[in-house]
DNA sequence: TATGAATGAGCGTTCATTCAT
DNA sequence: CATGAATGAACGCTCATTCAT
């Protein structure tokens, strides 16, 4: 029953497609007429679905929101009292996070550009990076209480660093290349992941 | 006589409201409608002055690109031996590029978003943003020859990293607020460069 | 019920509608706006049935090329021997031709004016000039053939002024007035394919 | 004094650049900025010296008109008894008319197309015709007083055919190729004429 | 559910014309 | 005489949305 093709199937198919649209073309160029044609119906067909255009990329917007704060609550470990214990849980959790990205690249890329589209969507997109910048604080606040980062830190500053750090590696891990020499493309979750939590804790020197 | 008001001034003042335009609401959001009543002129002055709609958004970029590279040339500094030296000499550049954004922001905005437009404008604000990368992965090229970072270093990953850094700060900082409790719009370029740098070379174990 | 209301006779119209404006005010005085709102539909409906403003007039020119050559090819019939048989089987031929083009003067003047529009409409236009000036000398050549018109006969310019005489005389009876106090305008399609055949095989002199 | 060089200069060389042009795309899809950057003077020069774009196009076509009515002026010559005399006058006029037309085909086609113009251009072009028309209808009138012509003959008919004869045989021979394979271009305007004036009073047969 | 036809407000661009210098 | 900058009405075309079937 699972799989009795049908209207759900059809709104999905939609939204697969108007995910891909988005991100690749940004959500003002995406048109009804491009998602439809390539889910093989009509306009009619989408507005039964939806709402509006807009309605869409709210929608796709907020399911992701939903499925990428459970992968980072799953991220989430008991820290240990070491420094690399430290440093292995928040590769962990970068890793999760690469994961998720690189199945659901579209989404990423909508949420990391707010879909070049209105005001809503643009808002809708940075709730959910909010989110996520939220969920890293709370990590780090933890870090501090456990003594394990210095209490004198800017944790504002530093969630903002951290956040950049992610959004700026995935973009250019899966919707590069921004520079056309980059290997980054090439690498695993897995060993992104340690570079960019080395590079989290130690900085440049400590590479 | 020179500052005499007249054609030249037209085309500036235009491409200072598109500037202001493109980042606030995106490309495809403008209307020129909107960039010639804000600037008193009629459709067809505008016209008169540039190509295409297009054409404005590339010549924004372009003259930007320019300027931004001139201000990543005057950061580079020789580099003293000692490890404070290259953080500062870092904290410097970084510095020079802090404020250049905060006197251009309109400009960076664009860079940074692609201006949700069309695909030569992405390719364009993408070629700025490689240009820059290219500048940060010379410097650190430079500072392994004298020594002072490890050979085994992956360039690659940390020019990126390193620029997601620059791009994510000056988002929250120009732009934001990503989060709606954060401070870090208030900061000086100074301040936050010093930070930046701190990142770069230590992480956060090091701040 | 196949004359029922619906898509097919809405782009009809509009292609009825568009005839007569390119004809009667030329292919760029022509507004879109202007037809649609004979037709009493929307712009937007226009551009659902077709490409562009051009597409229109392509296709207007491309169907009256085949009706039109189809009324040539019946034209044709096989000639017997004497002289008065081949005026006659001429006459016979441009009445066929005179008739249709009553019918559908606005398609003929299109195509001897090649709408004053953009190349491609002239270009069409013109081969379909070329096809009709084709069927005469193909019509000739088996005069000759037969031995009813001299060999010498220099082919290219023959069927060079019989298409002149069949475009002016046709311009003339719909179009004109050229001549104020000319009385062509009320011939019928049978006199006025008497005498030009007349003209065509025995010029002033034999009239 | 001739060569005086100044405004009259640049009045000629708009007159023709712009006949060329009109000629060429049409009198709609000229545009001014095309004639002046050719003349390399800029728009305000061509408005010092026309009120308007309608006045170049109509001062063309009434300078045109003057000279072309002095040549079928001087084309008249007094017509001996003789059939191959009258046949002779044809010709010579036909030939003024052609080699005429050679020296200034662009004013020829504008006339021949209205320029695709507005309707006081189209208006201008048809009273030209018109008077062309009535000097022919004017020679055969005096043939028939001669005796020379049948007196029975439509005179309204047989102008028409005639003018519509010229017209198709210089449309061909200058800004064609109507027909890819016509040879029409590479004849002289003797051989031209001689040839139009046979048909014009032998018809087909008399080739 | 799904379709295709229709809608109409809106936008980018063109171009003849004007005018201060 | 000549310039170049400015004007603004007009037009072709797009596209999200609606709706009868």
């Amino acid at each position: 029953m699972s799989g009795s093709s049908g209207a759900q199937d059809t709104k999905e198919l939609l939204l697969k497609i108007a995910a891909e649209y988005f991100a690749r073309h940004g959500y003002r160029q995406t048109k009804i007429s491009d998602i439809v044609k390539q889910a093989g119906v009509s306009q009619g067909t989408f507005y039964w679905h939806f709402k509006s255009k807009e309605a869409v990329a709210l929608e796709i917007i907020q399911a992701g929101k939903e499925q990428l704060l459970a992968v980072i609550q799953q991220g989430y470990r008991k820290q240990e009292g070491t420094v690399p214990d430290m440093v292995q849980a928040s590769a962990k959790l970068l890793e999760g996070i690469f994961r998720f990205s690189r199945e659901n690249p579209y989404l990423m890329e909508i949420l990391f550009t707010g879909g070049g589209g209105d005001d809503a969507i643009r808002q809708a997109a940075y709730e959910t990076r909010i989110a996520m910048e939220d969920a890293f604080r709370r990590n780090m606040s933890r870090a501090i209480e456990l003594g394990m980062l210095p209490e004198s830190m800017d944790l504002d500053a530093r969630s903002a660093l951290l956040m950049s750090l992610i959004e700026g590696v995935i973009s250019r891990w899966l919707f590069g290349p921004i520079h056309p020499q980059s290997t980054i493309q090439d690498k695993t979750p897995e060993a992104l992941a340690q570079e960019t939590a080395r590079f989290e804790f130690f900085g440049l020197l400590g590479m």
